[in-house]
DNA sequence: AGGCTTAACGTTAGCGCTAACATCACCTGC
DNA sequence: GCAGGTGATGTTAGCGCTAACGTTAAGCCT
């Protein structure tokens, strides 16, 4: 009967073994091996042995697109992100990474070339049709939210860092508190009030932060400036920078990132005004970098790799009621922490001269 | 017939439609389904429309997981990276993903938590496990270059920004010419010698680095001081950085990275010694910020984005031969570029006093 | 007219795996 | 001693697709 088997066999000379060829050599068939593989109970220790040993001898390596193919599992997540090279999407990205390897997850990305609807539903697309079990977001503005909302797929998605106020969960860090935190740090240093550069307009980031600024200010009864709206690049806060150095009542700064920090530092050092003798400053994201500007840049730090490994968290929940009808999870709020360093003060006299 | 064929028909109501069920309602056969799809010549064009149109009006969405399983391609990349939140891996990772988009594949990432041998053949194991055609591996470092040769995967593989001197392809930046261009510019400046900062031991750029800077100081005939180790982090500039700041002979330090250039910037500020009066510095990397340090930072720029789509197209002639026996392709060089912004300026004669 | 090509399909047989059921030996309780 | 479990396996039938081959009708040559 075994050299009937053996005649039978086909000539898989080259190929590498699938599971019939273990079940061959180890007298079993191909179900018990994938048993075995898939850890089931069913199976005596010894046939366990013995198959364990004919696919070590075998090199056999089980093929996860078959696997695929038949549980209508991936094991594998998108994920739609914008300019990977910011500092803030990539941790968010290797906090996700992070997470889903431990999960037994992969992680395939799909960045845009732009931030229209359109490629955000394209890229959505994409990865569907790639067979992902679960869509993660990086939404950062307010067309590709909307776009989130129109998309068609069934995939089970999750938005980061912002998204639509409802119909998908949204896990994020709590931008309106933050700035809230650096604004009322800067009132408090006595400063009459406070001066702030945004984000782009269409950033849901920036526009967060915005509000905490401005709730922040009226609370304390302040004034509220206008605000100076750069693109989060060192470049456009250095020329806003040159602007308000200019202005000598301009006494505290709420920089929306800390690039844009960096540029603003260098237009007031340019212009001869301390900081933070003259101005204060306070920047948003608290990049690695930010402990070594010159002076040491205070400012509100955001745990990417929470926000990365908390909507993992949501998906893989998500993705396991979309399977079995219940509930979807609901979103959440990551906090963020004001880090005070060296580029605020309380306000000096000189400052308090030219004001009253 | 068309009435036996109804009834034939199983009830897949709810469930997507496949492949069959277009082709029931064009009246021809999943074949010429498949052969739409994939572009056939020999299909009338009016089949072809009919078949369309079925496709539209049923929502059918082809399962790219059946047919990788088929064809023994997943049309899915791997790539192994360390940190992804540096500003070069990021990058690379970015050109690489939009290569790949316009390459028709799609990237899945394996971040490493460590960076020893155990953890680089572990991720392109998962990664290979899981189907994919090929395997990119941003390696920086010697152990991983090792590891990369010592794995006895199948899959076709190519190096970023470093590797083994053979075995498999590499690509990336000329760094030993990067840092011979950095030094040159500074003796040409007039300063007696050059100090360094390197990045960490192991650091395969690291070490091409030190070699540029070496040879360009001997072939210049200027005495070669020995190199600080940092470890590219903007606090390991700044306390060595402040080593350095106690020696009035150092005139011009060549550091490793931008980051650590900011920290000595700041070190430096400290101790009262200007830049570039005092001391000239040279950065490499030249990320966003640098322009926007204080002064602005002189630097050398490696084109990531070049460095990740040529890797791309490396990988993929390497699968395209690894599936017809050809031979494999050879890696590349890509040149780097000296920024000269305000970091730098001529030896002053303060300095040359002491010296002399 | 008979043979030959070719276009335009249909049919069949897998890819490598898991789910669901079938089988069989062995044990248990009364 | 026999119905009725239960544990360990084998068998069968797909998952949705493409590759390879089969079939038919039309066109062309000699």
């Amino acid at each position: 009967m075994d050299v009937e088997r053996a005649a039978k066999a086909p000539d898989r000379s080259g190929r590498p073994a699938v599971m019939s060829d273990v079940g061959r050599l180890a007298g079993v068939s191909h179900q018990t091996v994938s048993r075995v593989i898939n850890g089931s109970r069913h199976v005596r220790p010894d046939t366990r042995e013995r198959v364990l040993a004919a696919m070590h001898e075998l090199g056999y390596r089980p093929n996860s697109i078959a696997r695929a193919l038949v549980t209508g599992r991936s094991q594998t997540l998108g994920v739609v992100s914008f300019d990977t090279t910011l500092y803030g999407p990539a941790s968010t990205l290797f906090g996700i990474e992070r997470a889903a390897h431990e999960a037994g997850y992969f992680i395939i990305i799909a960045s845009l070339k732009a931030l229209d609807r359109a490629s955000v539903s394209e890229a959505v697309d994409r990865l569907s049709l790639h067979g992902v079990d679960g869509i993660l977001v990086i939404v950062s503005e307010q067309g590709s939210a909307d776009a989130l909302l129109a998309t068609s797929s069934t995939v089970p998605m999750v938005a980061v860092e912002g998204g639509p106020d409802q119909g998908i969960p949204v896990v994020a860090v709590d931008q309106r508190h933050g700035a809230s935190l650096a604004t009322r740090h800067l009132l408090e240093l006595g400063h009459r009030t406070v001066w702030h550069i945004t984000g782009p307009a269409n950033s849901l980031e920036s526009r967060e932060r915005v509000r905490g600024w401005e709730s922040a200010l009226r609370t304390a009864g302040a004034p509220v400036p206008v605000a100076l709206t750069g693109d989060w690049s060192a470049r456009s806060g250095y020329f806003l920078g040159r602007q308000l150095s200019r202005d000598p009542s301009v006494t505290a700064v709420f920089v929306a990132n800390d690039q844009m920090a960096l540029g603003l530092l260098r237009a007031m050092h340019e212009r001869g005004r301390a900081v933070p003798g003259d101005v204060s400053v306070v920047g948003f994201d608290d990049i690695p970098e930010a402990p070594f500007f010159t002076p040491p840049l205070t400012t509100v730090r955001q745990d990417f790799g929470e926000v990365g490994s908390r909507s993992l968290r949501v998906l893989v929940r998500a993705i396991e009621s979309h399977l079995s009808g219940a509930t979807p999870p609901g979103g959440s709020l990551v906090a963020p922490e004001l880090m005070v360093r060296a580029s605020t003060a309380p306000v000096s006299h000189r400052s308090d001269a030219t004001d009253s």
